[in-house]
DNA sequence: ATCAACATACCAACCAGTTGGTACCCAATG
DNA sequence: CATTGGGTACCAACTGGTTGGTATGTTGAT
């Protein structure tokens, strides 16, 4: 590790810049030095190929939306349910702007590359499953507290909450406007109403 | 049109199965007419561009999946919820085998092109919209007959479930199994329910 | 003879990855 | 304290193969 917040990392944040643009195989490791300002030896000698520094740019995205996610103002509320819709306001909140900005890494990478390149998709996999089990708790809670009209279980509906991120992403790309995505989370937030009746609407 | 089901047709169906296993950049030219059994010639008498390709492979897309639909089981209930639900569940059903057998061609692509080829972008979200349009009628039917926990419009919940197809389709991608993409389904089948408690459950 | 439907051969640009080096820091040695 | 040695970080120039696309045919039906 270098005092200076130098080459690898500056690889790592154009990785998701670009890659989250263009998609994985439609950026070249040129493009990407070119927007990071190294060379092509210094990206060699940071990952072996274009695939780790890929997959590396997972565990990167994993680590900077873990900790935007644990630090945002929806963990305050007491009760579980509200920090739950909470939650999904802030993410229908969140799509808004360009859509590069705030569309996922890796939900783009895992597209392309689930045939060609196992472990990459496995990074994308796991750093997807990670965020989702930091909503398992609450989603139990949730539960727990207040009958659900269906039986659910936490990790399974946390999955589904990332499916429906996930495929609002894609229609925002589709129709190029976010206001589509969020028209999707607002259902997926009447479901969790739905699913909770006895905490009200 | 030839009277042949020749080099385009197979270069388009070629194009529909490579560019969903591989994606849109991923698969080459090269690769597109080794596997149609045709040269580039032909590739490139046919089709202007590689972009082109594409438009019309989501054009080609359209009308299969279109055909395919409009034949299916699931119209055949006299009740519209009925048919609503049963497309829904013959969604999940279909979400079985080998991934790259059930997925979408356009959800794929359109991830990848929809910074670089708007044209391209713009025929996948067409093709999303025209398939989501032939749910609205009886989506509305629903709505009339059953009035929903929450007030819902026809075109938006088709699109919303366009958006957790494409959803579920990203997680069975990244968890490299269609049991996730299932799961997702069934709480969208549940919503449904939820919506139209008329209707009994 | 014309024209669409193909085929063959080719090209410049670009691709991921390699090479052989330089600049610099730190720790051990005399 | 100066020198050496070795490791890390980085760089410019290059390579073999692949890319999308083109130029120039050839064929067979009308």
């Amino acid at each position: 590790m270098p005092r200076s917040a130098s080459a690898r990392d500056t690889l790592l944040n154009a990785a998701v810049d670009l890659i989250r643009q263009n998609g994985f195989t439609a950026t070249s490791v040129d493009d990407l030095c070119r927007h990071a300002g190294v060379t092509k030896g210094a990206f060699f000698h940071h990952f072996p190929t274009k695939e780790a520094l890929g997959i590396a740019a997972a565990a990167h995205w994993t680590d900077t939306t873990g900790a935007f996610f644990a630090d945002a103002p929806y963990h305050a509320s007491a009760d579980p349910l509200d920090r739950v819709r909470a939650y999904l306001k802030m993410r229908r909140d969140m799509m808004d702007g360009p859509l590069p900005a705030f569309t996922c890494y890796l939900g783009t990478t895992v597209q392309e590359c689930f045939g060609a390149a196992p472990a990459l998709r496995d990074a994308c996999r796991s750093s997807i499953e990670s965020h989702a089990e930091t909503l398992e708790s609450d989603i139990d809670a949730a539960i727990r507290k207040y009958p659900p009209a269906r039986p659910v279980d936490a990790a399974g509906l946390a999955l589904h909450f990332q499916a429906v991120i996930q495929g609002a992403f894609v229609l925002a790309k589709a129709w190029d406007d976010p206001a589509t995505a969020r028209a999707s989370m607002d259902h997926l937030i009447a479901y969790v109403d739905l699913l909770f009746p006895a905490a009200g609407s």
